[in-house]
DNA sequence: GATGCAAATACAAATCATTTGCATCATTAT
DNA sequence: ATAATGATGCAAATGATTTGTATTTGCATC
C-alpha cells in the first residue's frame, strides 16, 4: 500500500473531507495518546473554526466505522478517548495522579493469547492491555 | 485473616446489614463473572424484594470504596459491570458476539510491568488486560 | 423492648456523555 | 453550474449514573 494523504484517504473509503473532518483529523494525527472529543472540539475551537460538539462524535463515529481512527475507554472514567490509527498495536499506561494517557508499542500477550485460546475453545481476535501507576511527577506527592 | 461471614464483614467495615445489601452481595457472591448494576437490580427484584436502581448504585458505590466489590468497564460497553471481590487477581475473555463475559485467573504480566516500569521510570500499580473473542457456540455464526 | 441517631432508602429530578431528528448547507461527480 | 448525497447545526432525546431530600430502618444504648 503506497503512501496516501489524508484526503485521498478519506476519498478512498468514500468519505467528504470537510473542513471539520479535515481539522479532526489534523488534531488526532498530531497526537501521539487518546483524547476525547470534547477536547478535540475544544481545540478545533481555538483554530477559530466554528463546530458543534455532534459534528465530532458523528465524524468521530464514521471514523472509527472506517478504522481510520481508534476508540477506546479507559478504566475509570466514563468517557471514551479516541486516536489515529497507526495500524500498529499500542498498549497504554495510564497516570492514576494527572490522569496523563502513555501510548506503549511492546506487546507481550501473542503467546498468552495462544494459550488461552486453546485452554477455552474461543477465537481470540484482540485484546486490550493497560497498565495503570504513577508518573514521576505524580509519584513524589 | 479468619473466614468471616458477610455480615461480619460488613460491620468490621462500619456498614450496616441491610436486606438490600445483604441481597446485592448474595447475587455478586454467586456469579463467577461480572454483572451491571441493572442486572443486579432485576435481580432483587425476581427474588420479590423492591428496591430502587439508585440503591443498587449507591450500594455498589461504598462496596467498591470498601474494597468489597470491583467495578470494572469494558470496552465497547457504556456501562459498568460488578463483581464480589474475591481478591484474586483476573482477567475477562469477553465474546463479541454474545457479550458473555468469562473470568481468567491467569496473568501474564508481572515480568511486563516491571520491564516497563524501568522503561517510563513510573510507579506501575496495576494493570487490566481483557480478551476479545468468539465463544464456541458464536464461532459457528 | 423502647429510644435516638446515623446510615440507608425511595423517589424524583439533575447530570454527563453521547446520540438522534430534521432542516439547511457544502462537497463532489456529472 | 447543477443535482444528489453526505455533512452540519441546533435542539431535543437518550441512557447510565448521581444527587437532593424527606422518610424509614438498623443497631447501639438505655
Amino acid at each position: 500500500m503506497k503512501k496516501m494523504t489524508i484526503q485521498e484517504d478519506l476519498k478512498e473509503k468514500g468519505l467528504k473531507s470537510t473542513k471539520h473532518r479535515m481539522a479532526i483529523l489534523d488534531i488526532l494525527v498530531k497526537k501521539d495518546h487518546p483524547i476525547s472529543a470534547e477536547q478535540i472540539f475544544f481545540e478545533i475551537q481555538e483554530m477559530d473554526v466554528a463546530i458543534n460538539l455532534s459534528t465530532v462524535y458523528r465524524n468521530l463515529e464514521v471514523l472509527v466505522e472506517k478504522s481510520m481512527v481508534t476508540k477506546l475507554t479507559l478504566s475509570g472514567d466514563n468517557r471514551s478517548v479516541y486516536e489515529y490509527n497507526r495500524m500498529v498495536h499500542r498498549h497504554y499506561l495510564i497516570c492514576l495522579g494527572c490522569k496523563k494517557i502513555l501510548a506503549i508499542e511492546h506487546c507481550p500477550i501473542k503467546k498468552y493469547e495462544q494459550q488461552i485460546e486453546s485452554e477455552t475453545d474461543y477465537k481470540i481476535v484482540g485484546h486490550k492491555l493497560d497498565l495503570y501507576g504513577y508518573c514521576p511527577e505524580c509519584r513524589e506527592k
